[in-house]
DNA sequence: ACTTGACCGGAGGCATCCTCCGTTTTACGC
DNA sequence: GCGTAAAACGGAGGATGCCTCCGGTCAAGT
C-alpha cells in the first residue's frame, strides 16, 4: 500500500503564473465587477485562457481566491473589534466591516448570497460564506447576552442585511445619507429597547 | 407649415408581433429570469431577432413593456390598501404589494436599482421607478402625522428597502422564516416607538 | 544533456448580442 | 381587384465571451 509518491517538486511557473493571474484579477474585479471578462484577465496576466481555467476552473474559484486577501484584512479588523466592551458596539462595527469587505467587487453580493444557499461544498466561496455567518451569530449572542439585542434576531438575519446592504451600495450608487438611514433602520430594529423584555 | 401628414393606418402585423413578443418575453421572464435570452424569445414568439429588436430596442424596453401589465393590478391593489383606516397598516401593506412586484421575475431588482439611481429619462423603467418612490413617500407621511413613524424617514428609504428584501428573496431563495425576520427588522426600524417624540 | 510528465497556449466550437439590408407584407388610391 | 411605395420583416453575420482540447514546451530530477 505505502505509495512511496516521491512528488517532483512544484514547477516555479506555475507559482508564478497564479500570482499573475490574481493581481490581474484583482484589478479587473475592482474596476469591472465579478462579471469582467475572464478572457481579458488571462490576457493581462500575460496566459492563455487555458492556463486561466486550470488553475482556477470557476470564475468563483478566482473570486474566492482573490477574496482570500481580503479575507485577512477583516480577520484583523475582527481581531480589533473583539477588543470592544460593549457588544452592542462591537456587532454594530463587524457589521460594518463585513459590509465593506461585501462591497469590494461590483456584482460581489451574488455569488456570496448564491454560495450562503447552496450548502454544497463544490462552490468555494461556501466555507467563507459559513464562517462569517457563524461569527456573526457569536457577536448577535454576546450582545443578546447584555440585553442590546432582541432575542429574535438571528446571526444569519444580520448577515443578510448587510449582504443586502452592500448590494444597495453596489447596485444602485445610493448617496451615503440614504445608505446611514438604511443602517440605523436595521440598527434600531435589532437593538433591544429599554421597555422591552 | 402645417404638415398635414395624412398618417397611414398602423400594419396590423405590427400589433400581432407585439403582442407574441411580449406574451413570449413574460412566459422567458417567469422561468428564466430577466436575463433569459433575447433571441430565444423572438424564436418563441415566431418572429427575427430584428423584430424584436425594432420593437424594443433594449432589455430593459421589453422589460418595462412587460411590466406595464403587473403596474396595472399593483396600482389597483394600492387602491385597495387606499381605504384602510391605520396610516402604519396601508404603509405595511404597500411595503409588501412593492415586495412582490419586485419579486415578478429573478434578477428584476437589479435593472430597477439602475433605473432608479440614473435619472436620465432614455431608460424606459426610470418613471415607474420614479412613481412608486412618490407614492411610498405618501404613505409614509400619512403614516408620520399619525405619529406613526419615525419623522426622519423617507420614502426612498423603504423603497430602497423593499428592493433589497426582494433581491435577497430573489437571490437567496432565503427561507420564507429568515424573510419574516428581515421584515420584522426593518418595520420595528422605521415605527415610532410609544416613548419617543 | 536528456527524459519525462506537468504545464502552457490559443485555436475552435458554442452561445448570445445586436445590426444591417435585401425581401416581403400591408394599406391605400384607383 | 390591382399596382405601388412605405413600412416591417427576418436571418445572416460580425463581435464578444465561455470553456475545452491537444500538440508543443519547459523545468525538475537523473
Amino acid at each position: 500500500m505505502s505509495p512511496k509518491q516521491q512528488r517532483r517538486r512544484p514547477r516555479s511557473d506555475v507559482q508564478r503564473n497564479r500570482a499573475a493571474l490574481l493581481e490581474a484579477a484583482q484589478r479587473h474585479f475592482l474596476q469591472q465587477g465579478v462579471g469582467t471578462s475572464l478572457e481579458a484577465v488571462a490576457k493581462e496576466a500575460g496566459v492563455g485562457a487555458g492556463t486561466l481555467y486550470r488553475h482556477f476552473p470557476t470564475r468563483e474559484a478566482l473570486l474566492a481566491a482573490v477574496l482570500q486577501t481580503r479575507s485577512e484584512e477583516l480577520e484583523a479588523r475582527r481581531a480589533d473589534i473583539a477588543q470592544i466592551d460593549d457588544a452592542s458596539e462591537a456587532l454594530r462595527q463587524w457589521l460594518r466591516a463585513m459590509e465593506e469587505y461585501f462591497s469590494a467587487f461590483s456584482g460581489l453580493p451574488e455569488p456570496l448570497m448564491a454560495a450562503a444557499r447552496e450548502q454544497q461544498p463544490d462552490n468555494p466561496l461556501t466555507v467563507p460564506c459559513e464562517n462569517l455567518i457563524a461569527t456573526t451569530d457569536e457577536y448577535v449572542r454576546a450582545a443578546q447576552g447584555a440585553g442590546q439585542v432582541r432575542p429574535s434576531v438571528r446571526g444569519y438575519d444580520l448577515f443578510l442585511s448587510a449582504v443586502s446592504v452592500a448590494w444597495t451600495m453596489g447596485a444602485g450608487a445610493t448617496d451615503e445619507a440614504s445608505l446611514d438611514r438604511l443602517r440605523a433602520l436595521i440598527e434600531s430594529g435589532y437593538r433591544q429597547q429599554n421597555d422591552e423584555e
